[in-house]
DNA sequence: TCTTGACCTCAAGTGGACTTGAAGTGGCAC
DNA sequence: GTGCCACTTCAAGTCCACTTGAGGTCAAGA
C-alpha cells in the first residue's frame, strides 16, 4: 500500500488535518516521512486512528491512549487498565441510567410543581450523591500566578 | 428558615463558595441580602443547588439550567428539553455499553495481537461510526484574531 | 480599641483537545 | 519560469465551569 499524504488521511478516516498534526506532536501518530513539507503516513495509520477513536469513545485521554503505544511498534494494551476503565465505565453507565429514567420521568410527570413529586425528588437525591464534580482537583500543574498593581488608596 | 451566609449554604450543599458566587454571577442562584460584604441566601437555596446538580449530572450546561429557571420565581422545567436530553443519554449509554463490553473483551482476549481478534475488530468499527466528536463546530463565538510581527527573511 | 480572618471583588489561570490565523514553502500544472 | 495553493510552523484562541491570587473590607471576639 502506498503511503498516504495527511489529505487523504483526514479523508479516509475522518479525522481534521490539524488533530492529526496534534495527535503526531502527542506521539500518538508517527509518520514516515515527507513529500516537500508535507507528511506521509503508512497506511497502517488508519488502524491506528481507528484504535484512538475507540479509546476516545471510551473515555481515555490522549495520554492514556498514547501509554498503550509502544513508541514505534504495534499497540501493547495494558490489559489491567483495559478492565480498570470498563468497571470506571460500568459505573457511569449506571449513574446516567438512572438519570436517564429520572429524567423520562420528570418529562412525563402530571405533578404540579416537580417539587412536589416523589419520583423527582428522589432524583435530586440521587444528583446530589452521584452527581459528580468532574475535575477532581488531582495533580493539577500551577503556573506562577500573575500580579496586579496594587490600588490606589 | 433563617437565612444561611455563604459559608453555611456552602457546608450545607457542598458546593465550595466560589462556585456559589459563580452561580450567582451567572444567575443560577440569587442571594437576598448581606451581613456586612457576606452574601445571604434564602435557605431555599439548598433545594435549588439539588436542582442545578441534577442538571448538571443529566449533562445540562449552567446556561441551559438557568434558562429553565424563571427570572426569580420556581424553577419552570422544560418538559421537552427534558425529554431531549434523556434520549440524549440513551445514545451515550448505548456507546458506553458497547465500549465496556468490548473493553472487557480486549482485557481478557487471548489473541495474540488484539489487530487479529475480530470481536476487537468490530469494536474498532463501533468507535469509528459511534465514537464522537463531542465539540459539534457549532455557532461558536469568535474574537478578533492574533496577530504575530513578520518574520525577517 | 484592636486584631483577626473569613468574606469581598476583579482579573487571570486551569485543563483538554483541538482549531484558527498569519506568514512561509515547495510540488506540480501550465 | 511562474503561479497556485494546499500544505507547513508557531502561537494564541476557544469552550466551560470553576479556581486562584492579590489586595481590600468589615463584623465580631478579646
Amino acid at each position: 500500500m502506498r503511503d498516504l499524504d495527511i489529505a487523504e488521511v483526514a479523508r479516509h478516516s475522518g479525522v481534521p488535518a490539524s488533530a492529526l498534526r496534534h495527535y503526531e506532536e502527542k506521539g500518538l501518530i508517527v509518520s514516515v516521512g515527507r513529500r516537500g513539507l508535507r507528511r506521509l503516513f503508512d497506511a497502517g495509520v488508519l488502524e491506528r486512528l481507528a484504535l484512538i477513536a475507540l479509546g476516545r469513545s471510551a473515555g481515555l485521554s490522549l495520554d492514556e491512549i498514547a501509554r498503550m503505544f509502544a513508541p514505534n511498534g504495534p499497540p501493547k494494551i495494558d490489559r489491567q487498565l483495559l478492565a480498570a476503565k470498563a468497571d470506571e465505565l460500568d459505573l457511569r453507565i449506571r449513574k446516567l441510567t438512572s438519570m436517564r429514567d429520572g429524567l423520562r420521568h420528570a418529562a412525563a410527570c402530571p405533578a404540579p410543581s416537580h417539587l412536589e413529586c416523589p419520583k423527582f425528588r428522589r432524583l435530586l437525591g440521587i444528583a446530589a450523591t452521584a452527581g459528580g464534580r468532574r475535575r477532581t482537583g488531582s495533580a493539577r500543574k500551577r503556573r506562577p500566578p500573575h500580579r496586579r498593581p496594587a490600588r490606589r488608596p
